[in-house]
Formats: structure tokens, sequence, C-alpha cells
DNA sequence: CAATCCACTTGCATTTCACAAGTACCTTAA
DNA sequence: TTAAGGTACTTGTGAAATGCAAGTGGATTG
């Protein structure tokens, strides 16, 4: 089974996006990578929801597999690998800032920054170019 | 535990969301509320993807249980009941519009319609609008 | 008033997940 | 040059979630 043949169970748009990133993890590594420029394992083991080993390892596996998330040797470091967003997961990036936004308004207990949502509300293209100016 | 006091794995609001339709399913009933006007029980089993029944059943529970879905009788048939998006519900909506440009741009199968992504590329606020206005 | 519809519930086998421990390769310091 | 520690996993095991099939109970229809 190639990439371009996985059976989905259907060709709607909202099913493909659950089947890439439909579970309790995959949108947190995906944070991790988008917002918090989190690169290697131990950093992505390390975050506030405590993933275990074996389903981080699984959940990169797939992102890559998906074209979402590439793996790189760190130069710096023959021991290290470096995991980034491809343009791909990049793009998931609006669809980021809506779910997040939609979060800040309905959980009260929520950490979102008020100057997320202050430019939020005032400029959502201008956030949106804000966090993408970072990827490059 | 109330409503209010579930204990959530972190405040981030990317978490918030995963816990609230994190999963394989709940974006599908999601879908089928806001964009294909199912409101019964069995429109949602007859969906392409084919939840079953019990899946079904906890996940419609769990959304009423997280105030995002509401279950009132049918005032036409006393014994259906017609499930319907809170404000909370509807306000997913432009999260799930996001997410349909992103499937509909990298899935080579998606099948989103033509139109869907001329609106969306030239007025996005007009296309959110056009939903909005389905949910009164 | 019997048959059917509708919204579930239950039971059970299979799959996925979480936690703990272990492994293999690489780097760093003595 | 070798031992200790870092890094990215893999493996084993029990628990939980899922998928499928069948059953239940109230409402409706003929």
């Amino acid at each position: 089974m190639t990439k371009n043949s996985k059976d989905l169970r259907s060709n709607c748009p909202i099913n493909f996006a659950v089947e890439t990133f439909g579970d309790k993890w995959t949108l947190l590594v995906i944070r991790d990578l988008m917002f918090k420029g989190k690169r290697h394992y131990s950093d992505f083991l390390a975050s506030d929801e405590k993933i275990s080993t074996n389903i981080l390892a699984d959940r990169l596996q797939k992102l890559d597999d998906n074209g979402v998330v590439t793996k790189s040797t760190d130069p710096d470091n023959a021991s290290k690998f470096i995991y980034s967003l491809t343009e791909k997961g990049q793009a998931l990036l609006p669809a980021m800032v809506e779910m997040t936004a939609w979060s800040a308004n309905y959980d009260s207990l929520t950490n979102t920054p008020s100057e997320f949502l202050n430019t939020y509300n005032a400029n959502k293209a201008a956030l949106i170019d804000m966090f993408k100016a970072q990827f490059s």
C-alpha cells in the first residue's frame, strides 16, 4: 500500500481531516511544532499532556507518512532528529487558529494569551501572517 | 463530577478542542448537523462512514454533556428525537470551514464542491455568513 | 392489536492505548 | 578507549475503546 492508495472511509473533506489528525494526540504534536518551536523527540515528550513514548513514535511516523511532518538528522548531533512541519503541515495554521479561538471562547480555564484573542478579533489575517513568518 | 469540573490534561486551548472532538467520529456528527441538515439518530447512522450505533449514542451523549449539541423531542413524532447544534456547536463553523479547505487542497480524492473553494478563496467571510444563515 | 419504526443497550471479540521497562546507537568525559 | 549518560525509540502487558450483531422497550401505523 502506497501513500496514495490508502482506503479512506469516504471522500468527505472533514473525514480526510479526521483520518489525518482525529485522535487524542496528533493535534498536540502539531501544536508543539507550530506554536512552541519544538523540534526534538524529547521536547514533545515533555509537554504538559504527558504523551507516552510509543504513542509519540507512532504519531510522528504517521504524520511523516501523511506528509505533514518531515524528519531529518540534527547537524549538531547525529543521535538527534529534527522534526518539522511540511508546507502541508503549515497549511493547518488557519484551522489551528480557529480551534484556539473557539476554545478560548468556550473553555473558562483556557490559557490562551489575551494578545492572541485581541489580534484575532481585530485582524485575523494579520494573526495568521504573524505565525506564518515564524515558519521561515 | 459536574460539567465544569472535568479534569483536562492541560489548559491549552488546542487540548480543549482535542478533548471535545479529538476522535474518529465526533467531527463527522458535527459535520452532518452543520452541513447536511441531519437531525435524527437514524440520519447519522446512514452516513457514508458507517458509524456503529453504540458509538453514535455515546458521541451524541458526550456532545450533549459538553454543550455542543442539544436533544429535544420531535413535535411530529414522540418516538423521535431532534439533535441540533447549540451556539457553542455552531461556533465551530470557522474551524470546520478551514479544515474543509485544507483537505480540499491536500486530498486529491476529496469531493468538496468547487463552489465552496471558489467562495472560500474569494470571500471567506461571505462563506461563513452563508452557512451561518442556515442555522437560523 | 399486531407489525413496524425508532432510539438506543448489551455482549463479545478485536483493536488500540497507556504505562513501565528495555534496547541500540551516539556523544562526552576520564 | 572505554565507561557513563543522552537520545530515540521498541517491546510487553493489562486496560480501555471500538466494531459488529443481536436484543429491548416505547411509539406509531395499518
